[in-house]
DNA sequence: TAGATAATTAGATGATAATCTAAATAAAAT
DNA sequence: ATTTTATTTAGATTATCATCTAATTATCTA
């Protein structure tokens, strides 16, 4: 299995504590970005800086609202990281 | 998902792209460190750092034979790896 | 027992990453 | 139009990490 700079850019994304839990909480719908810094204690330019590595690994999506920038779980990419992650191990697509 | 320290060094050891590769290689059987050494370019130290990380992750195993150390995937720690990592997006064990 | 071989550990270095404050951008409200 | 609010970007700092060489430990063999 030869890595491509997407499947780096994924790990190095979710090797990171507070991404996960970003991702977590948007499991639970879409969310602007103060709705998420709710959940932190690092400053809004951290969790922008979480939300860049998050976006450019595909993993979340972003879209304007007014002065917002709503966030959302990219479904699609999580399921081809769900695909690598078990190539990995060599098993079967869940 | 409140994550514990085990998962975070699990996380944390598939971060790295040489530690993946490790993975991937012992995926075809155990392998002693020298034959895991002729896949990577880096230093025996360095080889030797990355399996003690995988090692403190529990995703692999080692024995002694002699002079060597034969690595293998740990398997059952593998399939937890895995049910966490679809619990982080909500899905089933696949 | 001495020397060779296999692997790990110690300690150092350079690169990368997480975080901060301050400044910039953009839209909304007054 | 100015101010306020939401978010990002710039630049700096500190901590962590991958890697190296050298030294150490443990085993095997002559």
């Amino acid at each position: 299995m030869q890595e491509t700079q997407k499947q780096e850019s994924m790990f190095a994304a979710i090797a990171d504590v507070q991404r996960r839990k970003i991702l977590n909480i948007l499991k639970n719908g879409e969310l602007s970005v103060a709705e998420i810094k709710a959940h932190f204690d690092f400053s809004g330019a951290t969790l922008s800086h979480h939300l860049s590595i998050l976006k450019n690994a595909e993993l979340v999506r972003v879209r304007r609202q007014g002065q917002q920038r709503i966030y959302t779980l990219n479904l699609s990419v999580v399921e081809e990281l769900l695909l690598i992650f078990n190539q990995l191990f060599n098993r079967e697509k869940p």
